[in-house]
DNA sequence: CCGTTACTGCGTAGAGGACAAGCAGTTGAG
DNA sequence: CTCAACTGCTTGTCCTCTACGCAGTAACGG
């Protein structure tokens, strides 16, 4: 029996019924929010204790009364940030319906917050607005004659390619977000500098090609595309398995 | 004209002819091998400015003749710990072949230097090894109908997912390397604390069943099942377009 | 052949980070 | 009431990345 860490005991409201000295002044939830609050504004190296502790009205040390380390309060920014889900299935809606909703709603989420994706994470978190997620995920392939590993598997795998997308996109300034300090497509002209065409070939034609479109349309394509893969290999391996 | 970050110029080998004062002690070559050593030897959080310039017998501050920034440094690690890719194709293997081959081979990279997929990037690394890899991806699609886009999605789909299940793999402590202090499991033992069976059914569900199996076994399943999801998705797009 | 010049690696030093440890005040339990 | 637990604060240590100025070296231009 390992008993949990005290953020997690914090954020699932487990706290012994008998409690001595005087109450907290805050709640977890509120530093979590402090810390997201400075992350969007001014992005995740912005996050330090100290910076936290004055915006919730604290010195610096007292946050380690609520939290053990600064990996703790990542995984509670993560809580905060991504939220519980708020998406209700029908219950005639199929499971294709059902995934493409849950992927779209939690993408949405990170992209609402991008220093999400580059959040170093030690493991997996268990708070329980990413627990309800991947609940939420799993429900939605209910209808599916798929084992409850397959299940976990397949979400698993919508969900990791893309927090992968939301990523890479993000690298290459792509996401709506302008940035004036790097002009967008500069990373694509790097790439145009050093890959010449008679050593990769195939690259060399890719790299413009990727570019021509609209840039803000450009995420959304390759979203629908590289999700529609993954689905479309689930589907295949439904019909393979009935 | 962007020009080139100094790194990156070392790199690629593309030095002006002319140099002026004293030969440099060092390549980055050798400088990114000893951060590697390190890294794989002591983890990732052990690189720093100081241990990699005294691994290499400089101080400090002399690695930045080398490298302008950390973020610098952890691109010149990856470019050495991925490598260039050996990896030759049979002109008569088909892509479904020759994209798995590709899937294992950086996956196996990647596990023999598990600090690679912590590393945290601002952008995708555009050193020659990770230029070459990609190439080498997009080679595997040749025989197919699909756009030269089509074929990038893909890979980038294929590559995202892996480089995820690693990760999630590696921080559930179920990859390979036993780690004494955290025993294995304890991660799932840990779920099965919080979910209770009635607040969140799928995943109590899926919970005990993933660890039923050898823990050995459970990563090469797992990237198995994964892979195939992917590869059926495009094996269905391929279907559809030609 | 000799200055000039670009380039090498070194030493100093500073700002900011995550924490360890000990302290005074507050609140509930016995 | 008394005690013990718990609060947030203060002080201080160690480590990080990196800006800046230095003395020596090797090639270039004359």
């Amino acid at each position: 029996m390992t008993d949990l860490p005290r953020y997690l005991q914090l954020l699932w409201g487990r706290e012994p019924a008998g409690r001595r000295g005087p109450r907290p002044g805050r709640t977890i939830h509120e530093i979590g929010a402090a810390a997201v609050a400075i992350a969007d504004e001014n992005g995740l190296e912005a996050v330090s204790m100290k910076s936290v502790a004055t915006a919730v009205g604290f010195t610096t040390m007292s946050l380690y009364r609520y939290v053990d380390s600064k990996d703790e309060l990542y995984a509670v920014m993560l809580d905060v940030a991504y939220g519980p889900p708020d998406l209700r299935f029908r219950p005639e809606s199929a499971w294709r319906e059902r995934l493409t909703a849950w992927a779209r709603r939690i993408t949405e989420r990170r992209l609402a917050h991008p220093w999400i994706v580059e959040v170093p994470l030690a493991a997996p978190p268990l708070s329980p607005s990413m627990i309800a997620w991947m609940e939420c995920g799993l429900a939605a392939l209910d209808d599916t004659p798929l084992t409850s590993q397959q299940r976990l598997s397949a979400m698993l795998a919508i969900d990791g390619w893309g927090q992968n997308h939301v990523r890479q996109t993000i690298q290459m300034g792509l996401s709506g977000e302008i940035d004036p300090d790097s002009p967008q497509g500069a990373y694509l002209q790097l790439i145009g500098q050093l890959v010449e065409a008679d050593r990769f070939p195939h690259l060399a034609s890719a790299g413009p090609e990727a570019l021509d479109g609209d840039e803000a349309a450009f995420f959304e394509e390759e979203f629908a595309y590289g999700l529609g893969l993954l689905l479309d290999g689930i589907a295949a391996l439904i019909a393979r398995q009935s």
